[in-house]
DNA sequence: TAGATTGTTAATCGATTAACAATC
DNA sequence: TAGATTGTTAATCGATTAACAATC
């Protein structure tokens, strides 16, 4: 964390399912792994385990291998989920509902202090809780509230618009669902999930299975 | 499509982004692009551009470029979008209705035949006028309606099950929105939608941020 | 033809895997 | 101590970028 050498991007998206293997591995009870172990799980190697962790530290033991517990909470630390962040959903549509209601977001830190949509007919309407408001009251609302992350569930032409909005209001990430690169200023952070693009690939693999 | 060289992941990962570039271009009138043009535009490297489709056969044209719209269709048959592929969705939820309700999916040739639920109160009801069905039928409606594509939208104890189920069935191919592997024999193609570690990454580049 | 830009080979860079000394 | 398994260095493999001859 603190020092300088930069983690590549493919270690990154595999520390959450490091993650989540732990974490499932504690709730059946283990209490001890090696990397040997957690990769025939996993089907990775388990050279590529170590390697992934000792980017950030030795969290093992030689002759005994990891703490379940151990390593589950210190792969928590270096993805940011022990401390909160605020989050707020734009689009009250059924992607935006569906983040709103699963509820295992909250569990992780992610807080969600709002849905914004601009169909006036749902002003004053919540998500288990969670008050709808217009959309011409986001920019305050983010600065009132002091709001980290938006997740854009709308339009990729609203959100191309909308995206600015919360850059300029301050957010420090956009979770982007819309068809669309974003193409704001580099300080924020955007994570994509293009649906479109994720169907592709499945239509890809079928088209070209066992060539 | 026809020879034999495997074409490496992160080359596929980059093509439905081309194509949507491209479909892009296409509505803005724009007949030809060059690679510099295209690789300034999508911020990668034209070399990039030129290689990754140097793949897939010759599409361009030397002191020209290329012509927007013939690699627009080149690509799409590369995805195997110009064929059609009939799909249902598992899981009647928020997320199952907003795949469901995305229209665009349909005008790439994922046609939506039908979507399943365990939930008797919705035996009958259908979402812009896709029925939707009981869980046991699943099975059956794989077979008699050839489905090649199952999204799973559902937690993921029942993904886990329902995997197995529809594998037997004799889908092609799954796309799995539950946070969970489905461990299903090789010739069963996954793709994961886990947004939950999508979160995580995101959370990640926070914490991380200008270290 | 001259200019532009591809297709493709070669060079570089980075990521993964293998190997093994360190050490619990 | 002997056995096991990490942390880490070295070797390999693959992906990206650079360069340029081919050619429209």
């Amino acid at each position: 964390m603190e020092d300088n050498k930069k983690i590549s991007s493919a270690v990154i998206r595999r520390l959450p399912r490091y993650y989540r293997y732990l974490g499932e591995l504690i709730e059946s009870g283990v209490q001890r792994i090696s990397s040997k172990e957690l990769s025939a799980k996993m089907k990775v190697t388990a050279s590529q385990i170590r390697q992934d962790l000792n980017n950030f530290g030795g969290f093992g033991q030689q002759g005994y291998g990891y703490n379940v517990k151990y390593l589950y909470d210190e792969i928590g630390k270096i993805l940011g989920i022990d401390t909160s962040h605020n989050m707020v959903i734009v689009g009250a549509g059924n992607l935006g509902r569906a983040i709103c209601n699963y509820q295992d977001f909250e569990k992780r830190g992610f807080i969600i202090k709002g849905v914004f949509d601009n169909n006036d007919t749902l002003a004053g309407e919540n998500i288990r809780g969670i008050q709808i408001h217009m959309m011409s009251e986001l920019a305050d609302f983010i600065k009132k509230e002091n709001v980290e992350i938006v997740a854009l569930t709308i339009p990729k032409q609203a959100a191309k618009e909308i995206g600015k909005v919360v850059a300029d209001a301050g957010v420090k990430a956009i979770w982007n669902f819309a068809h669309t690169d974003l193409n704001l200023p580099d300080d924020v952070i955007v994570e994509n999930v293009h649906l479109s693009e994720s169907l592709m690939r499945l239509s890809y693999a079928i088209a070209n299975r066992e060539s």
